[in-house]
DNA sequence: CTTGACTCTGGAGTAAGCTCCAGAGTCTAT
DNA sequence: ATAGACTCTGGAGCTTACTCCAGAGTCAAG
């Protein structure tokens, strides 16, 4: 039922290159894999998720190694440790979403400030100020 | 009126280092600024207002590049220009708030599980499902 | 005028996260 | 049993965003 893959197949399907997936696992943020008679390692479909998991983790700003910490496979003493840092990492995408809506308001007052300076005077004279700094003269 | 400063005055006062400063400069980030008699930088205090926005925007994921078409000051032509990638930008933006809550939603999952793991079996049988391995369904 | 803190430039070095490569072995379909 | 697609390892190289350094010049205070 679990279908053993190829790393080529796990790269396909996760949108991660076959390089990666290799980096990865040197990292031991994949565990290192089973591996076919020849030598060649087999992956199943958890191996998917979890890459999935570490692209998404990635996106969003975390390093490796913080991922690799939130991966880290709950050994007796582990538990509290990602607990701990799970918690951590919850208040910090919070502040985080908090800092992104700011910036989101700053980007849209930019965009209407330029639309409207379109409409009214054409493209020559619009987005005199961007994001709070005056026109900067100086280089060519 | 408008205090001049030297570079290490405007690495306190933005929180970024002397180095970043001028490399930012060289990347054109940073109007290359005035200077005095002798040669050194002279910043205002709009400069101040753009690092820290150039840090802001970085903290959130974007890179140096594409800050600095941001930042682009508005030529004739680069207003349509700034306009579009502003637009383009808000919609990433907002595709990213999605994701974070998203994984947000991930993460808090894992952690509830954990405490209740911890609480019913104490530290040895806790969190057997490792972040995301299972739970994140999120995409495909 | 000297001192000491600050700044200049150019270039080298670092860390993260890949990406590419050669040369060799594996697997599968015909 | 052989072609062709795939995978292996180890190591080199790349990009981004710094960071550090040497050797020299600047500037304000005493």
């Amino acid at each position: 039922m679990d279908t053993e893959l190829r790393i080529g197949e796990v790269a396909k399907r996760s949108g991660v290159s076959i390089d990666s997936l290799r980096y990865y696992e040197k990292l031991r943020l994949l565990p290192g894999s089973q591996r076919s008679a020849g030598g060649f390692r087999l992956f199943t479909h958890e191996h998917i998720e979890r890459v999935r998991f570490i692209k998404q983790a990635q996106e969003l700003g975390f390093s490796l190694e913080e991922i690799k910490g939130l991966l880290a496979t709950g050994g007796a003493d582990e538990c509290r440790k990602v607990r701990d840092l799970l918690r951590l990492k919850l208040s910090e995408l919070d502040e985080r979403l908090k800092a992104m809506k700011g910036f989101r308001r700053v980007l849209a007052k930019q965009l209407s400030g330029c639309e409207k300076d379109l409409d009214q005077h054409g493209e020559s004279a619009c987005c005199p100020v961007v994001v709070g700094v005056k026109a900067t003269r100086s280089q060519e």
